[in-house]
RNA sequence: GGACGGUUAGCUCAGUUGGUUAGAGCGCUUACUUGACGUGUAAGAGGUCACAGGUUCGAAUCCUGUACCGUCCACCA
């Protein structure tokens, strides 16, 4: 054995064995019972990140109880990310001089497509570099046909249960991407506006907003505010840039009487407040702003303007003419903006998709509260609670093509729509024309992935939804708590009538090495594969589980990694000394696994009983979820108990106790594995042993005799 | 406006139901390195556990409040 360990080679040795060998697949233990951890499925065009990094702690589990001898099963997936993907694209077709509108649905598509294809596997292989034991028979695609088959079919079952409705409202719609976005996609900055205080006729309102005055449909006050009560009810003539206009003074308490003057112009077309209050009094929807974010015919002269621009030039032809009484420069709001492209959100009316979200989130609701659904940490239960408490119903419909097209069609004759599973209609099953038209629309990405659990179990292999499902464990960042997990709930009770996990686990995200989050745009993003090679892969992994409590966030430490790539080369080095440094006379373990020798000394007994509490307290402290305890207690016993003081006293008995110390540290091995599986196969197998690998040997636990 | 997390040695962080002199890694000091260890071992310096109250025989740990940092949720024109 080399004096120092090369990660690198070690490293490179094993996956592709263990692989061929079939341990990845839970027939490896066929009468255990099942344990099934889902992969969140990573994008499928990109590349690993160290948001990725950490399915560390599900190899950490799925690991654990495959020794324990359970049939464990970790679902590769990969996900086609519509809107993310088509970005990307977007961004790469204008560095060609090009963009969407060159091409038509289909070319589009298929362009996409090969592009995603060109990169598909590359992230495949980053994870087998990380030595995820994920069964990669099984992977599944968000796009593969039978996963599209279910897709349809749970979207048929809603519509027919009329869970799913279409409807003309307000969509968060970003002008730029040229789609439409659900509530938690938008994303709000604080920005610093004029506030305008413009003069109504006899009336003065504030409002940032300038370029809708072309849609104001009313003028509203709150219905209690004395200033103002005369007004109620009247239509007042207001002088605009552009002639004379009239408009009623409704009253609504969604008015604030604080702000401003207490006065609001009333934009149903173009603000959500407004909307609403638009339906409660019947007022017209006026759109004066485009789908490309800028002022249409209906504003005269400002036709054609986009809206930032439009505003400046309307407030400067108002200031001539004298209808504007004075401007707040310091005024702060928050806006809404594109989690994408950072593009400010259009509020505009469009016909959409729509969950009807109350009843399914009833439900998801009621199984964490009886504990049929665990969430860890606890203290994600409030935020969850909270969030589906007040949900609202959720935009499925998007204006792009990469993803599954909406199986919906449109009839022009009788103006109805009819929902297939996927099949195409060549006449209408309301009035026979043949005027059908499918929408062009696709499905929100998040809609096909919060049937994940169940559309990859029911297409994998026969039997594997009926033994696999609800899975095990659902591990992932807390950042998709909502996007992710609560839909996942909410779909798989109502598709098949099951939860979709007993468990949740969270972790926490890894910043960078100042603390910050890591993005491509502020530039500190650092890739694991990069680090993996610097330090090893089962450094990478033990850091990020060791030193922080699981759930809370960690900057990426390079001291940390340094400590933990010495950890490793401390075992490297402990194997040495137990396997090249043995006694030629020295006694061995025998098959038996058990060291037996004549007269045990007060430190053998204490390091084997030292032994048994650290087997213990991993075992209990990765049940529970607490693998920073596992890694703390792994890391102080070997080094610290083991190395420091029970090899270095043992030095003078040393053909003696040879039996316990190769039984020791192959114990350690052995429960250090599911954190670091190259290193402790490597050492393990220049021990005596019995099963083929580490990966299939029983966990310590297991093994001992209760006593 | 709500909610959550953090505030512990110079730095990065542990500290599960309250219990003897508060821990680790890195860094620092001093010796050793005699048969495994790009080193390792042994010993050591270093903390009013953010602040103010309270409960208790006893609080970093429980309760109340405050400050600062971070994150999430919410339609304030």
């Amino acid at each position: 054995m080399d004096k120092v360990y090369d990660q690198k080679t070690v490293e490179e040795k094993w996956y592709q064995s263990w692989e061929k060998k079939g341990y990845f697949q839970p027939e490896i233990n066929p009468n255990g019972k099942p344990y099934a951890i889902i992969l969140p499925p990573p994008n499928a065009n990109g590349d690993l990140h160290f948001g990725h990094a950490m399915f560390t702690i599900e190899d950490i589990l799925i690991r654990f109880h495959r020794m324990k001898g359970e049939a464990a099963l970790w679902l590769p997936g990969e996900d086609h990310a519509g809107t993310e993907t088509q970005f990307v694209f977007e961004k790469h077709l204008s560095k060609l001089g090009k963009s969407r509108f060159d091409y038509d649905r289909a070319t589009l598509y298929k362009m996409i497509y090969e592009f995603v294809e060109e990169n598909r596997g590359k992230i495949r292989n980053q994870m087998q570099r990380m030595g995820f034991s994920l069964n990669w028979d099984r992977l599944k695609y968000t796009l593969d046909p039978d996963i599209v088959k279910v897709v349809y079919k749970t979207f048929k079952k809603l519509f027919d249960d009329g869970l799913v409705y279409r409807t003309n409202r307000l969509v968060n719609y970003c002008t730029k991407d040229g789609t439409s976005f659900s509530d938690l996609e938008v994303i709000y900055e604080e920005r610093k506006d004029p506030l305008y205080y413009i003069k109504y006729g006899p009336l003065v309102l504030a409002t940032v907003r300038l370029e809708t005055k072309f849609g104001d449909t009313a003028v509203a006050v709150h219905p209690s505010d004395k200033r103002y009560k005369k007004y109620i009810g009247q239509e007042l003539e207001i002088k605009t840039v552009s002639g004379k206009t009239k408009l009623k003074v409704i009253a609504d308490k969604a008015v604030n009487p604080e702000f401003g003057t207490g006065i609001v112009k009333v934009t149903p077309a173009h603000d959500p407040n407004d909307f609403e209050i638009g339906q409660r009094h019947n007022l017209p929807m006026i759109q004066v702003i485009d789908y490309s974010g800028k002022l249409n015919e209906k504003c005269g002269k400002f036709a054609g303007l986009r809206v930032k621009k439009a505003r400046s030039v309307i407030a400067e032809a108002m200031q001539e003419k004298g209808l504007i009484e004075k401007v707040d420069y310091d005024y702060t709001h928050r806006v809404g903006i594109c989690y994408k492209c950072k593009t400010v959100i259009e509020p505009l009316p469009l016909e959409q998709w729509y969950i009807a979200t109350k009843s399914l989130a009833e439900k998801a609701l009621k199984v964490v509260k009886n504990n049929e659904v665990k969430i860890f940490p606890i203290n994600f239960e409030k935020i969850y609670f909270n969030w589906l408490e007040n949900i609202r119903d959720w935009n499925i419909s998007r204006q792009i093509v990469w993803g599954i097209q909406i199986p919906a069609w449109f009839c022009e004759s009788c103006k109805k729509w009819t929902v297939t599973e996927g099949e195409t209609l060549d006449t209408c099953l309301h009035c026979n024309n043949s005027t059908l038209k499918q929408d062009s629309d696709t499905f929100d990405t998040w809609f096909s992935s919060a049937q994940w659990p169940f559309a990859t179990l029911q297409t994998t292999k026969p039997g594997d939804f009926e033994k696999f499902y609800p899975t095990s464990v659902m591990e992932t960042g807390r950042d998709i708590l909502f996007f992710w997990v609560a839909r996942m709930i909410m779909l798989g009770i109502y598709v098949t009538g099951k939860i979709p996990f007993k468990d949740i686990v969270l972790h926490g995200t890894v910043l960078d090495p100042l603390g910050k989050k890591m993005s491509k745009s502020k530039g500190n993003v650092v890739n694991p594969i990069e680090i993996a090679n610097q330090y090893g892969a089962d450094a990478i992994r033990f850091a990020l589980v060791y030193g922080t409590a699981f759930g809370h966030d960690q900057s990426l430490s390079h001291p940390k990694l340094q400590a933990m790539r010495k950890f490793t080369n401390k075992l490297w080095n402990i194997g040495r000394f137990i396997i090249d440094f043995a006694p030629e006379n020295a006694k061995h373990l025998d098959s038996t696994g058990i060291p037996n020798i004549n007269k045990k000394s007060q430190d053998d007994k204490q390091i084997l009983d030292n032994l048994s509490k650290t087997i213990k307290t991993v075992t209990q402290a990765i049940n529970s979820y607490r693998f920073h305890d596992a890694a703390d207690v792994l890391y102080k016993f070997i080094w610290h108990e083991f190395a420091d003081k029970y090899i270095e006293s043992s030095k003078d008995r040393r053909s003696e106790v040879q039996p316990i110390l190769e039984y020791v540290f192959r114990t350690c091995l052995e429960l250090l594995h599911p954190f670091m599986p190259f290193i402790t196969e490597e050492l393990w197998q220049k021990l005596p042993h019995k099963e083929d690998s580490i990966m299939i040997t029983k966990w310590p636990e297991t093994r001992i005799p209760a006593n």
